[in-house]
DNA sequence: TTTCTTATTGATAAGTGTTATCATTAATGA
DNA sequence: TCATTAATGATAACACTTATCAATAAGAAA
């Protein structure tokens, strides 16, 4: 790929995405460019909003890839990790009181909780970045 | 539906899910149970998946459906509602610059950043959960 | 224990969301 | 204007999850 190319369609996705507060799915900004755009691939829609995220002026929400399960029904927290994309326990940081009201404060909806989602390494990660770097002969 | 029944396949799910800490996906049951259950469907450890986070014995971790995207790159907090599954923006409450020391004290991995997310009612949702209410005939 | 009811299973089709393929189109630079 | 090739549209392929259904087996009753 030598170059990115401004067409039409991208700026038209990336305008709808601006443009509205929703954070729409891909389905639903195909959805909403239809009228506008008959012939529009939502292959077209999902290729320039992982494109959008790439270049830093998105980002995407959400999980990765599969559901995953805790046998541990108790709400705690999970690091996800970067580089293997597994999910760990971590020590419960004590409860961040001030959080929720600080949220719900001008917020004209109803905050009944919430959740602090950890990224970074995990330990098995964290060691074989370390190999790695022991192991680079990138400048020898 | 009259009563649930234990059967084996439940109890092997089950003890598989608590038995390891790395938040396994169905498919990962699924393979790890295969050696004493070849004949286990992927379909049932989907459905006791699914029910031992109905009966609060489990939980499930990640998104709903399909991904969301932001317009908005920089990192700031959303409100999923747990009534419609929209996603919404939240004024951004101050960084909690405890959270990730206090995380990352005890854990050998290593903790490159955190997302607060909140969960509740959207204000449409509030809204119409108020309506509700008013025009509820159940006690009449 | 045996029988009965029906929740649950295994197998698999169907559904949903996302990515890959590929011939055609069109954005950029020469 | 022309040549190059990134991007498109259409669609197949893919991954994950749920639904369908006949066969099985758990639990209650006889």
């Amino acid at each position: 790929m030598e170059a990115k190319r401004m067409t039409r369609q991208r700026e038209a996705i990336f305008a709808q995405l601006v443009s509205r507060s929703d954070h729409p799915t891909a389905e639903e900004i195909h959805e909403a460019l239809k009228p506008d755009w008959p012939r529009m691939s939502l292959a077209t829609v999902y290729r320039n909003l992982g494109q959008l995220c790439e270049g830093g002026r998105a980002q995407k929400l959400g999980r990765g890839a599969a559901d995953r399960f805790d046998g541990n029904a108790a709400p705690h927290c999970h690091l996800t990790c970067e580089r293997c994309g597994g999910v760990f326990d971590l020590p419960t940081p004590p409860a961040d009181t001030e959080a929720e009201p600080q949220a719900a404060a001008n917020y004209p909806g109803k905050i009944t909780g919430h959740t602090l989602c950890f990224f970074g390494l995990c330990p098995n990660c964290l060691n074989r970045a370390a190999d790695d770097r022991a192991s680079d002969n990138t400048y020898l």
